[in-house]
DNA sequence: CGTTATTTTATCATTAGGGGTAAAATGCAT
DNA sequence: ATGCATTTTACCCCTAATGATAAAATAACG
């Protein structure tokens, strides 16, 4: 449960950086969640950083989100984007 | 056990300069130990990028090494420094 | 307002990270 | 070569991350 100080805000730091991505995108939880593999609930911990996550977690989600990895850590700006069309070319979000 | 060949990559970019910038402050595995709390196999692993770390060991030992995280990161070049002396400045390495 | 989509929280099971310890392997001196 | 330091590997144990699922809370609409 408890994440120390440090870990915490760059848990929450990344958090932010992956949730401004994922909006960006015009995706929801479970269309992330679809596309990287990982499930609503624990992308929900995730982007509000309350969790200690696996650098594989981190590297998938980057993936899903088709940014580069050290991005992810990078000062949380602006994500330029900004869309509504809740398809990302490449991927497919129809049912199972 | 398995990592995916894209978590690989970056456990072993990561280990790698964790390792360098351990060398370069003349630390030996146990010193390190000593100055992060993370054990001496641990620390084996992760600098060998054979472990899926998570986040707050990364954060840890980027902490101990005195170094930001996000350089962690980045493309492992050379460490500037080379120095052989086993003590850095701010940390005791006596016995517990 | 109610209805639906989205997110958060909770519970359970599985799995692997990391501590602790010890042994084996490697390196590095003399 | 023999020793000593350092690193790697192998266990056991405990805890927490994650998947799966469901329910509760919140948001976004009509």
């Amino acid at each position: 449960m408890g994440l120390d100080s440090d870990t915490q805000r760059w848990a929450q730091q990344i958090g932010q950086k992956i949730r401004e991505h994922r909006k960006a995108q015009g995706l929801t939880l479970d269309g992330l969640s679809r596309i990287s593999g990982a499930t609503v609930p624990t992308l929900s911990h995730i982007e509000r950083g309350t969790r200690d996550v696996k650098l594989s977690t981190l590297v998938g989600l980057a993936k899903a989100l088709r940014m580069e990895f050290p991005v992810l850590l990078a000062a949380s700006g602006s994500v330029d984007t900004e869309q509504s069309t809740p398809t990302v070319d490449g991927y497919d979000l129809d049912d199972d």
